[in-house]
DNA sequence: TTGCGTGTTGCACGATCGTATAATAACGCT
DNA sequence: AGCGTTATTATACGATCGTGCAACACGCAA
């Protein structure tokens, strides 16, 4: 417990930021404390004041990682569907619905910063950033499927609607229904929206 | 400020609730403090514990309350619609794009429900009560549409995940689209379900 | 091997948290 | 009018919060 074990900064902030998206999705946003993050990381309590600056500079930080993995995990789902274009929009949707997107700790983290977002004007700025980025490729994965060009920004904002509520209730209160409903549910709005 | 005004202990109650759903909705989850929530309503701290033994039976208290007051507003956009099974449908969905429901207040209080459910038993349960009447509500409005029964409780699903999502989205990061384009995305997916 | 830079620890500090408790004051009842 | 009930206040207490700081120790250069 006492023996310092010297890392890397790159290293050691990322040691910290796993830490903290483990607290916030087991303990949720009131219980990401500085000691609570520290001791999940098998660290002094100083080191997050030392590479962060601050427990909130840390949150910020863990919220942009987890995004760009949420990010990413999508993109890999539309390039595992080939080349066709509704095959690629359905695994961009369907992806929202399946591990690791479809946890109920990621949800827990979200809703973490959701809550977060309200008091803090940078992490409401990351959130905007995000989600300004899922609406665009809905967009133009839809563009691709042939919809129309002045449709594209509307349906992609239903689109990411659907699948946020869809994807919500699935994490918070399963069992009024499961992976399979969500993916019919998305696929007959995706069908309406890609023949109308 | 010193100067105690005794009131009957109903009527204190509710004073404490409207209070807490007021810092609930403008300092977030984590400025719900005893300290906070008596300052807002004007009383002594202890005056929480007194009426409801701790702050966590306080905050699920303001739950119910606001789930109780969100539902009838619902219920009186569904009563002002008339007798058409297709307008009543229409009026319970769009009411979640106006006020008081299409609120950024609301929706932080809210968020901060759904933060607090991750580590509340008592919340989750009210949170899931509250979801279940909401679906059941929506299912009885599809089958008065002539929605086949066997396909009511997936549609209402679906029906609840849209709105859910159109909601959050546009309380939380208002300015990419408007109340009339998210009635527009329900009206179009109602008209589908309906219609097959 | 010696010395310097710095990652790391352990602790102290003030602020704030939730709650228990004793004193006070207002209301209903006889 | 006097009294009991209880709503209310003020305060105290221990726990925990975020952060600043001085000492320590590990790795690398000389």
């Amino acid at each position: 417990m006492s023996k310092p074990s010297r890392a890397t900064p790159e290293a050691r902030r990322l040691d910290l930021i796993a830490a903290t998206a483990r607290v916030l999705a087991s303990h949720g946003a009131g219980g990401a404390s500085v000691r609570t993050i520290a001791t999940e990381a098998g660290v002094s309590p100083g080191l997050v004041t030392h590479h962060f600056g601050g427990v909130a500079r840390l949150v910020e930080a863990t919220y942009d990682h987890v995004a760009a993995q949420v990010a990413q995990a999508l993109e890999a789902a539309v390039a595992r569907a080939g080349d066709d274009p509704r095959a690629r929009l359905a695994a961009y949707v369907e992806a929202s619905f399946a591990p690791p997107i479809a946890d109920a700790a990621l949800l827990a983290t979200w809703i973490a910063f959701w809550s977060m977002a309200r008091a803090d004007a940078a992490m409401a700025a990351s959130h905007a950033r995000h989600y300004a980025g899922y609406r665009a490729r809905l967009e133009a994965l839809l563009a691709a499927c042939g919809v129309a060009p002045a449709r594209c920004r509307l349906a992609a904002v239903g689109v990411a609607a659907l699948v946020d509520g869809l994807w919500l209730e699935l994490c918070l209160s399963s069992g009024t229904f499961d992976a399979a409903e969500a993916r019919a549910l998305t696929g007959d709005y995706l069908a309406m929206l890609v023949a109308g």
